[in-house]
DNA sequence: GTGGTCTAGACCACT
DNA sequence: GTGGTCTAGACCACG
């Protein structure tokens, strides 16, 4: 795996394991249909508790990312993402309204947070696209 | 006040106080060496513990948004905002590529992204503007 | 432990905590990656609050001298210590200066200040050295 | 007055007055005998509380550092300085530990530490000499 | 009256 | 069991 946790961060290890798939899903390092590794073998791969990988299937799961079956394991999510929703709208307004108010009052502008983002967003897509739903 | 608190959210509430003040700066409502309340009447007029106000204004103080006057009370920075530091780009750029990346998952192409960053920008500032040193 | 508090004195229990962990770690007593007592641990252990441990090493995570560490807990900083900051040369100098000017209204010669300033690093270095980047 | 107060100082007022004086004194701005301006004179001067002022003029009155007269008002001590009793090298040492540790972490050499004190006394000596006492 | 400090006790998220 | 968060109540230094 691709993976890579920083045990000193503050964000919990399960939402950094999140994290990641998520953008290895964006970035096209993990297709639709793809197999995700079982819990335990992630588990023990990243030197982790299970309970750990656990929870972050589970939330992967819940939003549609993955599917997981009895037989097959986990798999990446073969019949569309998700999409959209308000809920999504509403928490990445939420987010980017508390980014952009400390960018802005450290004196950065409008044109280069729109462009910081651009690039991020660019960034996480290179090896493929995004292009699912 | 304008602030309004959700004591059901995960966010902590030091953190909302923290995102408010913050926007509460970048919109102009809250001009450098504005006085703030005194810990203990926001903490009344909000319902919570004067503590949680407290460990807000210390971590705004640290960050250098917010400075103790010894007879105004707690003040806005007077003296220009902190900057755009390398730590802050970090900080950026790392919640920014999570937030691009469940986007672009779902089907937001860049140039919504790009959009909607700007637009949230723009509407943080409306009351007036950010002239921060 | 090799703590000490003197729970008389005018200079906070919290400040006297962060003052002897940085001397464990001059001294070479706490090496950088070392686990630190858990916060109720050391605070049972001294026969004060938890919160005030808490306090102490916050401050001490902020500076950059501490790490909590998702598994080790609190551990020494072990990717290098902060370095001669500005911020710092200009505290030090402001401490300096209050202390120097005492000294030498009573009599104390430059001299013997620098002599007693040399001694007292030495001694606080004395087990080991203070091999930091 | 050569004195100037930092108001968002985390130094309570009638500490950096203390610490003003007496580097007045050292640096020989002040001589013995020289008058100091009434409480209510500084305090006006200062923009600051007659109680603070009165504050800092005792616990010098307390050093030894000035007198206090009916008539005369408030004088620069003008028979002999108090000299450094064993309590004041105590809290020296005790202070310059915890300087010297701090340093020591952030990679300060002995050499320069020493070095430091040794200019900081000297630039608090300038104008004049402390040879008190 | 203000912020700073300390104590005490409780719940929760994380691993 | 760990750190993080929140509440509650209290004392003190400061101005």
């Amino acid at each position: 795996m691709f993976i890579e946790l920083d045990l000193q961060s503050e964000t919990p290890i399960y939402a950094q394991l999140v994290d990641q798939i998520v953008e290895g899903i964006a970035s096209g390092a993990l297709q639709p249909g793809d197999p995700l590794p079982s819990v335990r073998r992630l588990a023990e791969d990243l030197g982790i508790n299970l309970h750990t990988v656990n929870k972050s299937y589970n939330l992967l799961k819940q939003e549609g990312f993955l599917q997981v079956h009895r037989k097959k394991g986990v798999i990446v999510q073969p019949d569309g993402m998700p999409g959209v929703t308000e809920a999504f709208e509403e928490k990445l307004r939420r987010q980017l309204r508390s980014l952009a108010a400390a960018a802005a009052v450290r004196g950065m502008t409008e044109e280069v947070f729109a462009q910081e983002s651009r690039s991020v967003y660019r960034n996480t897509i290179t090896n493929h696209g995004g292009e699912q739903h």
